[in-house]
DNA sequence: TTATATGCAAATCTTTTGCAAGGAT
DNA sequence: ATCCTTGCAAAAGATTTGCATATAA
């Protein structure tokens, strides 16, 4: 079967099949606009982004999945009180930095978390299963002023 | 002047003094709560636990008020998709250990992070200030099921 | 005195839900 | 042929805003 899928499209779709989810277009294509529309980008940029290639797609098959992404690890939510819910395509560890002042974000590897969980786990007797670390600042344009 | 202000009472009310801002009673009695309503509250828990002193104080006052405690360093904001934004008093480098099966929260200290930012400014070019490190896992409680 | 903060209620926005129709397996 | 998904539209919530009144400094 020749289709013009990617690598990474029939792999997405065969995740989500070992899970036991439909790999359907919608999510295919609502994990492509993840990685490609923009940097870590909200709910609504990522519904702008695939109504391009299927006008009819629904915003709450985009909530829908993006929940279902991070909850299997194909995705991780990022949310602040003051803006909707942002989606990040990268799911292993890594630090998000946010700039005060623009609004920036960036990532940065975080090779150092797998050596912080036995401690984290001896001190707090919990199972540590994923992470999310978050550092403000000021982004290099913004820190020149 | 003898009032039944605790000494951390007049210490919030000198730090908003410094920074410019007044030292409402509702403030005060809101830094109380954010302390007291339990553990990471929801800004409806803080609400409901002021209100027990002061019947006629509003939501926004106390959404504005948080807003301003997280920008002034007297607390930080904590916010899932799925649920109301949560405030914690606990503003030192500390970790928010999260339990993915019972909703619990609990923090542990995090002294390394100090050591980390030379490195993330390094690699980043980003000026650090604060940080959010989330660790998402099984509690004791839920992880012996 | 006077600029700041509060309380109220309405408005705004994000996110979720119920259900009939569609479609992946 | 199933039963999981989708799209639609309405509902539910959370958070913000405008403005008159009150008040800390």
């Amino acid at each position: 079967m020749v289709l013009d899928m990617t690598e990474s499209t029939e792999c997405t779709a065969d995740l989500l099949r070992e899970r036991g989810f439909r790999a359907t277009p919608q999510r295919l294509a609502i994990c492509e606009a993840l990685k490609k529309a923009g940097s870590h980008p909200t709910v609504a940029e990522i519904h702008e982004y695939v109504k391009k290639k299927d006008p009819t797609i629904s915003l709450a098959t985009v909530y829908n999945t993006l929940e279902l992404f991070n909850q299997i690890g194909l995705a991780r939510e990022i949310c602040f009180r003051d803006q909707p819910t942002r989606y990040d395509p990268t799911v292993d560890s890594h630090i998000n930095l946010l700039c005060l002042n623009c609004g920036a974000v960036e990532d940065i590897s975080f090779d150092d978390f797998e050596q912080l969980i036995p401690d984290i786990e001896n001190r707090s007797g919990f199972v540590v299963s994923s992470q999310r670390f978050d550092v403000y600042g000021y982004c290099p344009k913004c820190k020149a002023k």
